[in-house]
DNA sequence: GCGACAG
DNA sequence: ATCTTGTCGC
């Protein structure tokens, strides 16, 4: 019989953490576990400084109907990547605006669990409370981790602003109902605003912040940069072997 | 009723 | 998101 030291053996426990709720649900259940959920996001400012920050992304195959979802981990700062995982199966939730979690995050906690060691915040490609029901894809996925996120979409899903100025750095507030619930950041000078608001255990001044520190010559934060073409790269391979 | 609508 | 041809610019 093993044994294992009383330590590890908790560690292994709380690993194993139990989902919160299940994913088989249908369009109108995800709704109410939404708002449900919503009431556990914790937003606050992000605490002690990243050893270790992750980002995911997820690519879509047309032809095969796989989806291939990625987690990347880096170093903090600089950013050395340090590990990829990855999960390749079948949507089991259509896309619906509002929902994506429900199509999302399966995948990418399924990538995540395959990571050695986890990152302390994790950039999301999706939006965190600037949602109609304040539970984005990157709160979900917070709450699911039990660890800070953020979002950081390409395009806005709801809220309003003004346009921010053309100079890279310029910033506006997203307002969603008279609160602010994001940032629309000009990440690149003259190119589209990127849209960032926290996900959990973060506040909107922590989220531009880790952004802020991620951004290099393009648009989209280098994290997610990579996270993104690791997604597309695995979705090539495996398309050519079909 | 009519638009808007992360990925 | 994916598909898809050319085109504009560094």
């Amino acid at each position: 019989m093993h044994r294992l030291p009383l330590v590890r053996f908790f560690e292994v426990c709380v690993d194993l953490n139990p989902e919160l709720h299940s994913w088989s649900v249908t369009p109108k259940e995800a709704v109410a576990l939404q708002r449900s959920l919503a009431a556990q996001v914790r937003i606050e400012p992000l605490g002690l400084r990243p050893r270790i920050v992750g980002a995911e992304d997820i690519s879509y195959s047309r032809r095969s109907d796989l989806l291939f979802a990625v987690v990347v981990t880096f170093k903090w700062p600089g950013l050395d990547p340090i590990e990829t995982v990855n999960h390749v199966c079948k949507a089991s939730f259509p896309y619906v605006p509002g929902l994506l979690s429900f199509r999302e995050a399966p995948p990418i906690l399924e990538a995540f669990s395959k990571l050695r060691q986890k990152p302390d915040v994790l950039l999301c490609d999706a939006q965190g409370i600037a949602h109609p029901r304040r539970f984005g894809l990157a709160c979900h996925l917070g709450l699911c981790l039990g660890l800070p996120s953020v979002g950081c979409a390409k395009s806005r899903l709801c809220g309003s602003h003004a346009d921010p100025l053309m100079k890279k750095g310029s910033s506006k507030p997203l307002f969603l109902n008279g609160e602010q619930v994001g940032i629309v950041l000009r990440s690149k000078e003259g190119v589209k605003p990127i849209y960032i608001s926290p996900g959990h255990l973060c506040d909107l001044k922590s989220s531009r912040k880790l952004v802020d520190r991620c951004l290099g010559r393009y648009r989209i934060p280098e994290p997610l940069r990579r996270a993104h073409s690791e997604a597309n790269r695995l979705r090539v391979e495996i398309e050519s072997v079909l």
